[in-house]
DNA sequence: CTTTGCACCTGTTGGC
DNA sequence: TGCCAACAGGTGCAAA
């Protein structure tokens, strides 16, 4: 479920709930999520105060004196707050209780999401160190791109959703800001031009930018909601659209597959 | 080194 | 209506 606008919608809503806030003791019903949860956890967690959360890609950073603990929403995961316990529902994996009866929930059917504990730097995650800039920072900009896809044979859709090129461009806005920027998501890498590069760029940012601004007004909240932290229904350009006509030119909208991803595109306005 | 395809899970959808 | 295969918004890693 989560791309980057719903990782850092999360981020903005959970924060002001529990910032500053101290551990009391964390509840694991599930572990197995893609790595198992440190059963220690709530041991290294409590006592500690929650000084910050962050986001690198995808992954959201809650920052404590001596360390931070990593959590990803994988394919389906959900977090909420609660301001008082409530029963945990089927799929509520992890509690993180705070001293003043409130608690942090972590929910994920699929469990492809992950907590870890890193006693360290963040920067310094095995996990993090190899990802590639923001795509809303500065430094993901028309040199670097054009740079980076210059000597990749691959096409550009597999390129702009490699983590190592850029972060936090899943499927649904690598189709979009492909649609928008007119390039077909199978075009080699190499052949887009540098004017392309900088349509691209811009249109990466504009579409995630646009997104989060979209989901912090439309999401209801992370509190004590009854059914799942609900995110915004967008309506797509391109993603989920297969033979629906195209809103620029009337064609209809073809699905292939590109490196086992459902990949949307217009014959006639993508190039 | 680059590129491909699998693996991890459960819930929903679409075709028959 | 019911059943079952295919598929779902992620991504690290092994293998080619």
């Amino acid at each position: 479920m989560p791309e980057l606008p719903e990782v850092e919608t999360t981020r903005l809503g959970i924060l002001p709930h529990i910032h500053y806030k101290n551990v009391s003791h964390v509840t694991i019903r599930q572990g197995k999520l893609r790595w198992p949860v440190p059963e220690d956890l709530s041991q290294t967690l409590s006592d500690l105060t929650v000084l910050n959360i962050t986001r690198r890609a995808k992954y959201l950073l809650l920052h404590f004196s001596t360390g931070v603990l990593l959590i990803h929403l994988g394919m389906s995961g959900s977090l909420r707050f609660l301001t008082s316990f409530s029963p945990p529902k089927k799929h509520d994996h992890i509690d993180i209780q705070f001293t003043d009866g409130s608690a942090l929930r972590y929910h994920d059917p699929r469990r492809f999401g992950s907590i870890l504990w890193f006693a360290g730097a963040p920067e310094h995650h095995p996990l993090l160190q190899k990802l590639g800039p923001e795509p809303l920072e500065n430094h993901f900009n028309t040199d670097y791109l054009y740079n980076k896809l210059k000597t990749q044979s691959r096409s550009i859709k597999l390129a702009i959703m490699d983590n190592s090129v850029v972060v936090g461009v899943g499927n649904i806005y690598a189709n979009e800001s492909l649609f928008r920027s007119k390039i077909l998501p199978t075009r080699v890498a190499n052949k887009v031009t540098k004017k392309e590069c900088a349509l691209l760029v811009q249109t990466i940012k504009m579409v995630l930018q646009q997104a989060i601004a979209l989901g912090g007004s439309t999401l209801r909240d992370f509190v004590d909601s009854n059914g799942q932290a609900g995110y915004f229904q967008q309506t797509y350009k391109v993603y989920g659209r297969k033979n629906q006509t195209c809103f620029d030119c009337g064609h209809l909208i073809e699905e292939i597959k590109l490196g086992q991803r459902a990949s949307f595109f217009c014959p006639i306005c993508q190039k």
